[in-house]
DNA sequence: CTAAATGCAAAGCATTTGCAAATAT
DNA sequence: ATATTTGCAAATGCTTTGCATTTAG
């Protein structure tokens, strides 16, 4: 399905402006405000960043991207998915998905709490296998 | 031990200001900015928020006090302890530790990222069991 | 006594809002 | 044709900074 399409699916306009939020989110993976206002630029030099707020929040409201609060970080915004953990790296800073089997992590919290588990966020931080060969040199 | 000589041992001198917050990060298990703020007040109604942000970010920087990034809320602040998950009501906002069995999910996420896992931040949304019991009835 | 902490005001960022003009459907 | 979106400027909100005064050790 195309990006036109999906953005229609979930209440959102096809504007320009979008269709490249879009493509960025998709190309990067995660990427903060501010990185992805610096790539938009490139596309529409009189884009406001005012816009790429307001984007980003009802793309948030609609389900349609995101966001990952990662700490001692600025937020970073993905396109939705499938629900899954984050590693990042704190020297590089580069950061992957990674799809863990967590029923019995639940299972635990849900005996423990005796709440009804809607949403987990697990984020990973550590050092990633680039930087580890270049720490050992 | 007491709170004075937690402080001092964390190279923080223990001033009537950072008692209160030790006391109320305490009683209140986690709290954000604002909040601890009014409770501050209290207190010592001449206390500026410049003071409070700035503990708490030398607390945070000394290891003594930790963030809690919740999504879709402010950042709240905890005494530093072991590591543990957080389960967050999404009704109520009332929030609990639990602490987990992670290492199945650990050597997981090791095996699948080839990365050296130094942190992990686990936060659990769902319904406490008090609101699930107000919503049944 | 001295280095660190406080409180105030001002500065600095980040994010949101209001509104007229442009645009997707 | 119309409701939504954009872009701008201004407003708001959150956090940090500078500095004179106070205070803990």
């Amino acid at each position: 399905m195309n990006y036109i399409t999906k953005l229609q699916n979930h209440d959102l306009k096809a504007t320009p402006q979008r269709l490249e939020i879009v493509d960025i989110l998709y190309k990067s993976g995660h990427i903060n405000i501010d990185d992805l206002y610096v790539s938009l630029k490139n596309k529409f030099p009189s884009l406001s960043l005012a816009t790429v707020y307001k984007n980003i929040n009802t793309m948030r409201d609609r389900v349609f991207v995101s966001e990952v609060k990662i700490p001692n970080k600025k937020s970073l915004y993905e396109l939705k998915k499938d629900e899954h953990a984050h590693i990042i790296c704190t020297k590089c800073n580069s950061i992957m998905d990674i799809t863990l089997q967590t029923s019995e992590i639940l299972d635990q919290a849900e005996e423990l709490s005796r709440y009804k588990i809607e949403q987990t966020a697990i984020i990973i931080s550590g050092i990633c296998p680039k930087c580890l060969s270049q720490t050992m040199q």
